[in-house]
Order: structure tokens, then C-alpha cells, then sequence
DNA sequence: GTTATGGTTCCAGTATCCTCGAACCATGAG
DNA sequence: CTCATGGTTCGAGGATACTGGAACCATAAC
């Protein structure tokens, strides 16, 4: 019960740079990921192995904050594990438009 | 009148990889040319300087031919100069929305 | 408490990219 | 032809990103 585990940063939605939302995206394993959060809906981490093999967790991991840190998804804990979504309103709002263009 | 000048090679509309396009929109000159492109129609490469400070011709020579590869831009021999533009059509009906989101 | 698990962090190695000067190239002007 | 110009290409240095193993951390289960 205790909330020990750390609560990541996620920037603000009015702060999101278009330059570091497109290269988040311009990666082919986040860009699958983002698609498949888009499908089917909050996922955690380990489900988010891509269809081409999967990649070690550390790897994974760092995908995962590079797009938490562009502002593309939000990764919080949930119990033991985490619960990664898509800000699917906080881009549209930011850069309508954007995010339906390339999913 | 010789036509010794090269001819740029340019992937097809059809080839056009979703990555390779926001990977080449990710940077902040590249960005900024293209959205120069798109207001102002073709322009020499000698016009494409950013606002932010003028920058040495072989780094706008990268940046241009990276636009070129991921098939955001043309690049055309114009007599002694290049002519620039933006590729809208082949990128409106390869990914429908995504430049219109971007700009 | 002990253990197993989902996930992060640290670190090093490799690869890729950005930058920029220098050399080069083709064209148009004189 | 000679020269100036717009632009590309080559090469090297530095920065940044991707990958993956190992250590670590917090939680849930036992």
C-alpha cells in the first residue's frame, strides 16, 4: 500500500515538441507499439513485445521511455506492474490531426 | 545545353516509409524547411537558410538530400541552381493527413 | 520473512547522425 | 576560355541513439 514505486514525469501537454513527438514515432518498434496501444487500448509493458521477436526488457524499456518522454504515452504504476496508454487527447489537442494521420 | 548535371534519384510514391518520413520531419531545420516549402512553394537551396542563423552549405546540403531520400522533397537541376519542393501530392495519398497535421 | 515477477536503471559497445571545412563539379556570365 | 557561383561530395570529429546484459527495486504471492 505503501507508494514507494516512483511516479514517472510526463511533460506537459502544452509543452510537447512536434520535432520529439515525430522522432519518437520515426522509430518502426515505438511506431508498432503506439499502433498497437491505439488498438488495444492500456497495455502493459510486456505485452508490448513486437510481432518481429521479441527484444530484451531493458531495450523494450527504453522505448518505452523515449516515447513517455516525448509525451506519446503515459506509463503509470499499477500495482506490481505498469499500465502504458496512449495521451490520445492531450495530441489531438497539441497537434490535431497528427496522431490519426499516422495510425 | 549539355545535360551533364545529375539527376537526383527519388524513391516512388509507393515505396514511401512511414518512418523515414517522420524520422526526416523530426529535426528542427528539416522541419522548418519543409514548412517554408510548403508556404512558399519551390525555392533554390541558397533560400532554404533558417531563420535561426545561416549554417554552412554542406550541412543544408545534408539536410536537403535527407528530405529527399525519405521522399518529402524534390530536388531538381535548374540551369545552375536546384530547384526545391515539396513532394504534396505523392505524400497526401501515401499517408492521407500527415502532412497537413505536421504543418 | 522469502521468493518470484514485472520493470527500471546502469553501463559499455556499436552504430548512426549532425556538423563543417575543403575539394570538387557543372553551369552561366563576361 | 576564364571566372564566379550554386550546390554536392568527401572526410573527420563529436554527439546522440540503439542494443543488451547485469544489477537493482518494489510489489504480490507464499
Amino acid at each position: 500500500m505503501s507508494a514507494k514505486t516512483r511516479e514517472f514525469t510526463h511533460p506537459e501537454t502544452a509543452r510537447l515538441e512536434m520535432t520529439d513527438v515525430l522522432f519518437a514515432l520515426s522509430d518502426p518498434i515505438r511506431l508498432e507499439l503506439v499502433r498497437r496501444l491505439a488498438a488495444d487500448g492500456p497495455l502493459e509493458v510486456a505485452e508490448c513485445q513486437p510481432r518481429s521477436g521479441p527484444i530484451p526488457k531493458s531495450t523494450l524499456s527504453h522505448h518505452v521511455k523515449t516515447l513517455r518522454e516525448a509525451g506519446v504515452i503515459r506509463n503509470e504504476p499499477q500495482g506490481r506492474r505498469r499500465s502504458l496508454s496512449l495521451r490520445r487527447e492531450d495530441l489531438e489537442s497539441r497537434f490535431p490531426g497528427l496522431l490519426d494521420a499516422v495510425l
